[in-house]
DNA sequence: CAATTTAATGAACAAGCGTTCAAAAGCAAA
DNA sequence: TTTGCTTTTGAACGCTTGTTCATTAAATTG
């Protein structure tokens, strides 16, 4: 047997990131091989090497990826009030990530096992995102809405915070995201307040 | 060659267990190999056998007694009043974590390569932590110190932004340790107030 | 000093790893 | 229907993996 029928890339390629998002969220990248990826799209481990030119370069992508859609998709419009601003970033931080906790597993778990070169640009991507709610944070202690002694670390904090959320929530749990973003909101309101 | 001079397993064996918690932490268990764990001990790979039944046990035993330390430094007096009873765990909590940056990491980088009957014994341990917190908060509800719409939500945030602490911080940084500490518990009592 | 216990070696095991590539087969265009 | 392109197979490569064990030598005990 050689080419398969129905195999067309356009389909294959998908599938291959898919199943490598998955396993690695689940198993770890390590502990992930080839071969289990290619099992779980149903194609032999050679067939990856049509997707992809390495291992390495398929969670470089994974990782890429979510970070850049990040970046896109954060709210960021400097013409509202910082506290406007702020309630944003916690709104769309949160939801965010609570639609893509694999991705965001993979990118807080995974960086490890990038090379230094790889390393370098997911770490500059991910100090890019800090840097916007540092600007939400400078601005609000500049305009006197927010009592904020280090901007730099009450950045840190309220993103590891926020980002917590992903190990216990579930969609159909106890609460809803609503819920959840109104509670979050609320702590982190207080926290930046006097 | 067989036994070496000077060899004795008083030595051996923290030695064992001390280059790979080092390890673990550096590159995590599934790309950490046996052999790499003996070389960095001075000692071929057969004789990590006579410190530990397998890899897993290895990885299991750091992270059980790392949670064990944990629950016995915890400070517990009910005595106290709530607001003191939480700022002696915020502190406590940060302070333990930044002596311990290794042990931390594994215990959270590492859950998903425990056997199941290995994760659920840290799993119980890590909810019996969550539960000294949220016990502090529901007291403190209860005699009207805190404003706290649902404990068991506090409880994560609090816990994820205290161990996020552990991702920058650095002895000899910018901030000191009791710096550190000062932010946070403001930050923390500014959440659970009105 | 002799006997025993403890600790480490180093080779071996079967299994799995990431990756490559010639060959084969389905697909699309002419 | 023939031709050329795309996609996959399946075997093979050299290397690493966790673990076992007979052997050997140092340390300890009497």
């Amino acid at each position: 047997m050689a080419r398969t029928t129905g195999s067309h890339s356009d389909i294959t390629g998908p599938r291959v990131r898919a199943a490598a998002l998955r396993l690695f969220a689940a198993g770890g990248y390590a502990a992930v091989s080839m071969r289990a990826i290619a099992a779980e799209v149903g194609v032999q481990a050679g067939a990856l090497y049509n997707y992809t030119p390495d291992k390495q370069s398929l969670l470089f992508d994974l990782m890429q990826g979510h970070m850049t859609d990040l970046l896109a998709e954060t709210p960021s419009d400097p013409t509202r009030p910082a506290m406007q601003q702020l309630q944003d970033f916690v709104a769309f931080h949160i939801r965010f990530h609570a639609d893509r906790p694999d991705e965001v597993f993979i990118a807080y778990m995974e960086l490890r096992n990038l090379t230094p070169e790889n390393f370098a640009v997911i770490e500059g991507l991910r100090r890019e995102y800090e840097d916007r709610l540092e600007t939400i944070l400078r601005t609000g202690v500049e305009n006197g809405y927010f009592a904020v002694a280090d901007p730099k670390i009450v950045t840190l904090a309220i993103i590891a915070m926020l980002t917590g959320v992903n190990t216990w929530y579930r969609a159909g749990g106890r609460l809803s995201l609503d819920e959840v973003v109104a509670q979050y909101w609320d702590m982190v309101r207080k926290a930046v307040t006097v």
